[in-house]
DNA sequence: TCTAAAACCTATTGACTTAGTAGGTAAATA
DNA sequence: TATTTACCTACTAAGTCAATAGGTTTTAGA
């Protein structure tokens, strides 16, 4: 019922964790889902895949863990939300050979759009400001 | 994955099928399943559902059947999906008490935000005179 | 070169949702 | 009173989701 799986919600959160790395250091998956109070199992799964997307680097061995593959500024929501989630169509794939598949069309369409206009146009950079912002205003209480 | 489930989809087809229906007799679920070639018992649960929402009003027994409620201009998409899907909210109702559930909230909000401004700018007439644009093109080919 | 720590890989499971089926009851009309 | 229609409730098979489980491979350091 047009829900983001937990998948995306969760590698929204672990990448925000991941750029708020500014050195090049790796951050082991363990501290990564100690730090959400995550599954270590489940969190992995979207780190791979986060990975395989080209979207994180992992090193291995003692002091591996992960990191950003590309400067902060370039990642936007889309980017990650995509990497999970595949493409954000509002429509069922099983485009029903009894639907005039052609029927609405434009209206479908123009709802992809405007979602995909929308994560792509939020980067990563804004989501790590936006939250120390509250984590500032959670101090000050 | 942010998708819209068949109801939704089938909602928005029956709609507009009702709506192409000027005058104020009613259109009965036999003859609304197949012209679209659908589950007369599964349409049946969709046809209720937005007969509860008040956007369809259906009469029983001989010449019975369903009509809109309301002038047709006063439909958006946005209250035929919300009617079947509940809230478009793009997050899981299971706000895991891990997640800092404020963390990322506008970035969320924002999101569920231009879905629905989305669906509430197009209105079942304007699906409707689409449609009929369409079908001349098909005939023209 | 051995060991520990980490990423990486594949399969499985329980709960839930979805799409559809099934079998009725209630109301309206002729 | 029979027929036609909406209306109601329960069920089911298949699929998805979130998470678990148990490995293998790579790397760094002692």
């Amino acid at each position: 019922m047009l829900k983001i799986s937990t998948r995306g919600q969760y590698a929204l959160l672990v990448m925000t964790d991941l750029a708020e790395n500014t050195d090049d250091t790796f951050i082991p998956l363990k501290t990564l889902s100690h730090r959400r109070n995550l599954s270590v199992k489940y969190l992995e799964q979207i780190l791979i895949q986060l990975g395989k997307a080209g979207l994180i680097t992992g090193s291995r061995g003692i002091n591996g863990g992960y990191r950003l593959s590309r400067p902060l500024e370039t990642y936007t929501t889309g980017d990650i939300l995509r990497a999970m989630e595949g493409d954000l169509s509002p429509r069922n794939i099983a485009q029903n050979a009894h639907l005039a598949s052609a029927e609405n069309e434009s209206f479908w369409s123009g709802l992809e759009k405007v979602i995909n206009d929308y994560v792509d146009s939020v980067t990563l950079k804004e989501l790590v400001q936006k939250n120390q912002a509250f984590a500032g205003f959670e101090y000050n209480i």
